[in-house]
RNA sequence: UCCUGAGUAGCUCAAUGGCAGAGCAUCCGGCUGUUAACCGGAGGGUUGUAGGUUCGAGUCCUACCUCAGGAGCCA
């Protein structure tokens, strides 16, 4: 018998199939039965009607639990009434096994139980649809920089240094050394870049800061493009055009999992260019009129980046923060040295900083001071200093958070969604 | 790390210091077009842990544990 995915049902009407999954939920109304089954690619509804069949497959139809894994074969009608638009009539079933005490029933839980489950919550319909739209989202990104002419360029997890010095990075053991798990793959993309021209890496990066907000992961994954002779105004675009592209290809791919998610539709399709553009001398002006009680040389709060998100209806781009606030790579200003040439962009809707970037110092003889100046050790950044000693270049990149992007897209209150399985302040189960 | 809140049936939640409850799930029965189906019945409890106050504690007090929300921290 030939087997199908439900989502290519359309294509066998009149056929008899068989549909390989899970039994979703089960509906009888004496001797009428009706069976949900999940196949990974969607959901069909498969019916029974006593008399119709033997008693032996009715009976063994009736026997079936939530999350029982079955094989379903039965002749594919066009149905108004079925979700999906699509019924199977059912002829044979032959049940793989039969599942006891699913913890997920159809009614509510809380997150708490719901991640604890999590290898399970996969299954559900919202879940699914996240991670799908997920999914575009990264081969999106992929697309975007491929079409470009960008080589995707792996850069390690194992770093040897504590790099930046800012972040707590996770430690870790190298058979008699110590090494840490990347931050960031930023300066590595530096060395690609000056080999390839634009390179990008796409991985996971790891913070073991203590952060317990609706927008941290200990482990999340980022895509960083670097741009050789490339400027502020450069990158900026580029971050621009990245995003459009990511959020179009969503709607137009993904319309059916956003429709799971109830999102408002109308609100992703404002996201066109240009973007409206701030300064940080600007931004802390709005701030304050507004209330902020921020001064000038202060890092944005959470209040405050919520603030100027929500007073935007597309993604907003702050340029030029004080160098004091930024990592000690930021190329200041030339006309005003206490600025960086840098950027962060704020997604709309309150949810805030989505993409951090801008131009790398390029001069050896800056770069020294600023890495004395951060009192970093100069051993473990020869291999930098020397990409600023053979054909430096001004060059400029940045680092998109997919998880944010996701959680945002989606229109959902908390990344730990948009992530098949978070790593959570002290939470590493399942 | 700090602040706030919550832990009661498998799940989601009620219960003025005075008999431990409901809905869903499960099991049994009914129903030939259901859409989180519906209707009837049954079983299901060391109220997070340890101590204390009280004639009497799910409820009040103390400590601890776990979870949630937020802050700080965080290219």
């Amino acid at each position: 018998m030939r087997s199908v995915y439900v989502d290519d049902l359309q294509n066998h009407v009149g056929e008899t199939v068989t549909v390989r999954g899970w039994l979703y939920s089960k509906r009888s109304s004496g001797k009428l039965l009706f069976l949900i089954v999940r196949d990974g690619a969607g959901l069909a509804q498969c019916v029974l009607f006593k008399g119709a069949v033997s008693p032996e497959l009715f009976e063994l139809a009736d026997s079936l639990t939530q999350e029982s894994s079955l094989k379903v074969t039965g002749e594919v009608k066009k149905e108004e009434r079925a979700p999906g638009g699509y019924e199977i009539s059912v002829t044979g079933l032959e049940v793989v096994q039969i599942t006891k005490d699913y913890p997920i029933t159809p009614k509510e839980h809380g997150t708490a139980f719901l991640m604890e489950h999590r290898h399970l919550w996969l299954r559900s319909s919202r879940q699914h649809s996240i991670l799908r739209v997920r999914h575009e989202i990264i081969k999106a990104c992929r697309d975007f920089f491929d079409s470009r002419g960008f080589t995707l360029v792996d850069t390690p997890i194992f770093t040897p240094a504590a790099c930046e010095g800012t972040t707590t990075l996770f430690e870790t053991q190298y058979f008699d050394q110590k090494a840490y798990l990347t931050q960031s793959g930023q300066l590595y993309n530096e060395a690609t870049a000056a080999a390839f021209g634009k390179s990008y890496c796409f991985g996971p990066t790891f913070r073991a800061e203590k952060s317990k907000t609706r927008r941290h992961l200990m482990e999340f994954w980022m895509v960083e493009p670097e741009v050789c002779f490339a400027e502020l105004e450069e990158v900026m675009q580029l971050a621009e055009n990245l995003v459009v592209f990511v959020v179009q290809r969503v709607l137009e791919n993904r319309q059916e999992d956003l429709k799971v998610i109830e999102r408002d539709i109308a609100k992703l399709e404002q996201v066109r260019s240009p973007f409206p553009r701030l300064s940080y001398d600007e931004a802390v002006k709005t701030l304050r009129e507004s209330g902020s009680g921020i001064e000038w040389g202060d890092d944005f709060g959470a209040a405050d980046e919520t603030m100027l998100s929500l007073m935007h209806d597309r993604p907003v781009m702050v340029h030029r923060y004080p160098t004091s606030v930024k990592a000690f790579y930021m190329q200041p200003d030339a006309s005003r040295p206490e600025v960086a040439l840098c950027v962060d962009v704020l997604a709309p809707e309150g949810y805030g900083e989505i993409i951090g970037g801008g131009q790398r110092v390029h001069e050896e003889s800056l770069l020294r001071q600023r890495i004395a100046e951060h009192h970093l050790p100069e051993e473990a950044f020869r291999w930098y200093v020397d990409l600023r000693k053979y054909g430096a270049t001004p060059h400029g990149g940045f680092g998109m958070g997919i998880e944010r992007v996701v959680a945002w897209v989606c229109g959902i209150e908390h990344v730990r969604e948009t992530i098949p399985f978070p790593r959570m302040l002290y939470k590493i189960y399942p």
